[in-house]
DNA sequence: GATAATAATGAGAAGCTTTTTCATCTGCAG
DNA sequence: CTGCAGATGAAAAAGCTTCTCATTATTATC
């Protein structure tokens, strides 16, 4: 019940807020631009404005419901934050996107920002390169 | 001489050219936007466009003169590239950037890549965090 | 269940960064 | 020196994202 989720989060359990958290539970994909769950929304037949999208993404963010990321392209990509924390790889021909989580480097990056006198607030990686279909598909 | 870097990467030897990649190299800070950029020609009293800036620093980029960054907050930020990767920590309260390198680190995202099938073209780790500077500051 | 106070929404405008357009200008090969 | 391809500047346009404000919905209270 996502209701709970949003009364957890100290949120008002509207409408919008319903429909969008269920998109990024419900969808297929993990990823999602501001403008995919809009679209979203549109096909599933509500009218939420797409500056309420973006309001409700960035509030769920304040809560710690969602991540927000900054794939090279410019715009943010959302997720739903399982609490686990992993990185990404992306693929820059077909833009599909693996996680993966690799405790080495969370205690060399852990040790680094200590040595240089860092309070880590967070981090991120990003890796990019063309995944094996890609590859088969164009040589 | 900036000239003769400007024609080994192909590039017609213009004033803004030659004045945007001096900037680049004499400039205290490694990182600068685009913004920065133009201003510091402004401030030098070259009277050079700022669409001129943006497309010089993508010829650059292109070059391989110089990496474009996407940090947290929306607008690309510039360094000069010294064919050496390196990695990057901010401090989210003073803008502080520090660069390091983690071997160890390089080997992981390669064996990751590797594992999850991809010829991987790039890559980048940002930590954020507060600087001791700033901890010392504020508590 | 009704009501009032409070917060959320939608539509459009506005804000920012970045790119494009196009007429003018410049670097450089001949 | 000359001509032309390519570069530039100014302004307009193009994304993405946020803000404004009148309207609407939610929730605590009765």
């Amino acid at each position: 019940m996502e209701s709970s989720e949003l009364r957890k989060a100290g949120l008002k359990v509207t409408l919008p807020r319903v429909k969008i958290l269920d998109i990024l539970e419900q969808s297929s994909s993990r990823h999602h631009s501001a403008e995919d769950v809009y679209k979203a929304l549109l096909d599933t037949g509500e009218d939420i404005g797409l500056a309420t999208v973006y309001r409700v993404l960035t509030q769920f963010e304040a809560a710690g419901l969602v991540k927000r990321h900054h794939f090279e392209g410019g715009h943010s990509v959302f997720e739903l934050n399982e609490g686990v924390h992993h990185d990404h790889i992306l693929c820059v021909k077909c833009g599909r996107v693996d996680e993966f989580v690799d405790e080495l480097i969370e205690e060399r990056q852990k040790a680094i920002a200590a040595r240089l006198g860092y309070e880590m607030t967070d981090h991120c990686l990003y890796m990019y390169g063309i995944c094996s279909a890609c590859r088969n598909k164009s040589g």
